[in-house]
DNA sequence: TCATGATACGGGCAAATGCTCAAGTCTAAT
DNA sequence: ATTAGACTTGAGCATTTGCCCGTATCATGA
């Protein structure tokens, strides 16, 4: 009889394929074994054992971390609370000039955010939306945090109508069963009349109070070269970017526009978000952002003290000091 | 100008070799690089990032994790839990028939372990000692559990009256930051005056007395084959063993001998036993434990209600409910 | 019923990896 | 100063892995 049989009957029929990848994947990384083990183990050939442990990776059933403290991370990020006067900093080790920093970036930050989850007393806890931590979202695991609340500092509708923006503060909510407020409003209205309007919206009114009054905004941070973000996604346009540019706009934080002091423009487009303007009040704002694109907005953000935290790659971190 | 050079120099001089180990294996890991990709980004040659990698490996610098609950295993905890009624079971997936099963089990049981450090309210774990529940710490992150207490349940002396049993509790103290107590006393003594004497000492009294009063009680299991761990490392002598056998001795719990229905022998072995008897009084007892070789002692100590929790592996889950 | 497209499978091969071995380097004791 | 011993390094090589591609299987719709 095959070894395999020792196990269990792996009878295709009665087994997901997600079943089979995440134990070949097991097999793989804990066991230490080679494909064609793995192969003989579950009845299966080499390849298929192949294509199973590619595909837990691939769909992220495989988590992998590094449990030590690179000494030169460390110190950079004790160089940049001091600098800076941050309450707290991350820097993620660099993965080559090459790839995008967000690969890097995001499995450092994700079990940092994860722990913040674990905290027993409940939290609300204040989020922005981007790129950046959507994927760091990704790549959370599920966890038990039904006890605190996420509510959105930004609205949720996009230009075009589509609600694509509730994608962050969702996924979050899925993997940690907290009750979620998205800002269930567009994200940047007309005029001033409009404005008034959808803030004295009971739901907008109550969302905004609840993000006012956050024990944690975690925002990205965008920049404002001809790749903005908001220009990007259809928020500014052609002109407006350009004009927002002159005006000495180098960054924004939830749509937010500052400039290189970090002090936020009196520019009409920055009368415009219906979310809400960080930092507010005594609460912590912990920024996310890595690469050259963001360098200028993360330094304007820091010197303005727009925000308290900042998690960084380390080439981010290097060039953020070192000016 | 080299790659490497973009993120920071790496001068041997100064750079940990751990640090580089993790960076590598950072490298190779998050980045997704080939070890040629990772020589050239650190300035170094491929066979020594290859050794690097390997390095990390090897000295548990690197933490892989399934995220994928195995359905064949949750099963088994469930079918384990009702049978026997257990508080809690975990069952890890099975790591091919040839392997030393704790090789599969470690890693799995070391985060659960990880998570109950990661309890705000101070706990007092009371821990037994040998090969299994070493293994275990070694397989855990350091973590933050400075308000928790290790209590040994079992004293220190090996009867050639070295102090190796000290390992677990020191090292897992090591870990967590946690307050420990190891018992300073030999694991057995010759008589019933001696026994006396020892639990007489203040600092064993101290000792046991905080042991019996701990939240949680976690300890692997011997088996009283000719393989008996306690006669392997010399607590008994071949007729001593013999003696125990003959007597119904198939298992034991730090160095506690019980019988096939899981109730201690009257021997006088038994009682020369310096430490703590578990169950005591309503402390819940988690036992580490898998292989063909425990599952006699197993079965009897599940059968008697001496364990409260099981962490075992899918063969012996399979083996235990399929009797 | 047959055509169509999507998906899964295994063969084969180039690239990547892990390992062994001989040569080199550093340490420390004589 | 010398030398034995422990350790590190890089070259070469066998094994393992990742991936492309032709084929088989299956579901769907004309």
């Amino acid at each position: 009889m095959a070894k395999g049989n020792l196990h269990a009957a792996f009878d295709d029929s009665e087994v997901s394929p997600r079943d089979l990848a995440a134990r070949a994947a097991w097999l793989s990384f804990v066991g230490g074994m080679t494909q064609d083990q793995i192969a003989q183990e579950l009845g299966i050939s080499r390849q298929r054992a192949q294509r199973l442990v590619a595909r837990a990776s691939s769909e992220g059933l495989i988590r992998v971390r590094i449990d030590h403290p690179i000494a030169r991370c460390l110190e950079l990020e004790r160089d940049l609370k001091r600098r800076f006067g941050l309450e707290a900093a991350w820097v993620s080790p660099g993965i080559g000039a090459g790839a995008d920093p967000l690969n890097g970036l995001a499995p450092f930050v994700a079990p940092v955010l994860e722990r913040l989850f674990d905290d027993e007393t409940p939290k609300v806890f204040a989020l922005g939306t981007g790129r950046t931590l959507k994927t760091v979202v990704d790549h959370m695991r599920a966890t038990e945090g039904a006890h605190h609340k996420l509510v959105s500092l930004i609205g949720n509708v996009a230009p075009d109508g589509s609600a694509s923006f509730y994608e962050v503060i969702m996924r979050l909510a899925e993997k940690t069963r907290a009750r979620h407020y998205p800002m269930s409003a567009p994200v940047a209205v007309r005029d001033a009349e409009e404005l008034a309007l959808y803030r004295s919206l009971p739901h907008i009114k109550a969302a905004r109070k609840l993000a006012q009054s956050a024990d944690l905004a975690i925002a990205g941070i965008g920049q404002m070269g001809n790749d903005a973000p908001l220009y990007m996604d259809g928020f500014l346009t052609a002109e407006e970017l350009t004009d927002l540019q002159t005006a000495g706009g180098v960054g924004e934080l939830c749509g937010h526009i500052f400039d290189r002091e970090g002090r936020y423009l009196d520019h009409p487009v920055n009368h415009r978000m219906v979310g809400v303007r960080v930092p507010e009040a005594e609460m912590p704002v912990y920024c996310i952002g890595a690469g050259k694109s963001k360098v200028t907005a993360l330094r304007a953000a820091l010197g303005g003290g727009l925000i308290t935290g900042l998690f960084t790659d380390e080439w981010t971190a290097n060039t953020l000091i070192s000016e």
